[in-house]
DNA sequence: CTTGACCTTAGATTAAACTCCAAGGTTTAT
DNA sequence: ATAAACCTTGGAGTTTAATCTAAGGTCAAG
């Protein structure tokens, strides 16, 4: 049996997170001490390392909830339904990536229109292209053109 | 001179949205009529068009507040600071991007390794490395092997 | 027998960017 | 003159995952 600070300690998280956990319902002790202390035992250290692992592959915390009801009733449920979660969550990460691709393709489109340098920002190409219409915003830039 | 709802169309976000900008000082009306409803001119217009082509590349409102004042004051502020904005945006954009690549490329595995079928998820190879040392979460995974 | 480390609870706060609501005043058209 | 559509304000709610605070109880060491 863990205390909340052994548990936590073990897993590399806060007391305070398993406390939000149990909150949650995503992980709750299974005993407590006279004292009212949480008590873990070795299957509720498993049930935390299931959370954290679902969370390092971009599973939030209600996803996990689902998740592990699957996992407590497997039986009453089919591959279909587990994957299916998975691809769903996939299906998001990936317009998300869309996403900041974009970001990213726009913004070292502007950093490397502009010189950078400690000329006054006065014809700075990055503020030109923000002021302009948004079709520009992503085109290619002329450099800054600063009048010597 | 334009009334909230009129500028909101204009540059399709809701009224609501111009409000929340004026309240966190990203945008304000530059005169109220004399009931008190907001007038935005093509100055305004023209702000707000910018603050929406900087969302387009990333940019969070509190970035934007920092573009608009030197944006308002340019002559002090050179070529060097607004690409020091850029490039961090992007190297938080890049960071995220490194994360959510992970992500897909663990759910991608997940979901390759599992059937998907109607067998019961007592075999599901999602679930399996969920369960299993960390390690295994992104390795290479043997579908799931339903016994028949 | 007292310090320090640990534990308890409920509830407030954080960041981000809105979105919605209530209760009421204004404008425009019929 | 009255209804519809618009505007005002302040404040609450949403989402995510904690983190922090206050006020207090418990436990082991010295
Ligand atoms: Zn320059
Ligand atoms: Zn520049
Ligand atoms: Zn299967
Ligand atoms: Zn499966």
């Amino acid at each position: 049996m863990y205390r909340i600070g052994e548990l936590a300690q073990l897993c590399d998280v806060k007391p305070d997170t398993l406390r939000f956990y149990e909150k949650h319902g995503l992980l709750a002790a299974s005993a407590r001490s006279d004292s009212g202390y949480r008590l873990y035992t070795t299957a509720d250290f498993e049930r935390l390392k299931f959370i954290l692992r679902a969370k390092t592959v971009g599973f939030t915390l209600n996803e996990i909830t689902e998740l592990l009801s699957i996992e407590l009733d497997k039986s009453n449920w089919a591959c279909a339904d587990v994957k299916g979660l998975v691809d769903s969550k996939l299906a998001q990460v990936e317009a998300k990536l869309a996403e900041l691709v974009r970001f990213q393709k726009s913004l070292a489109q502007l950093s490397q229109a502009c010189c950078g340098g400690p000329e006054s920002a006065e014809h700075c190409s990055i503020l030109e292209a923000l002021e302009s219409n948004s079709a520009t915003v992503n085109a290619v830039k002329e450099p800054c053109r600063h009048s010597k």
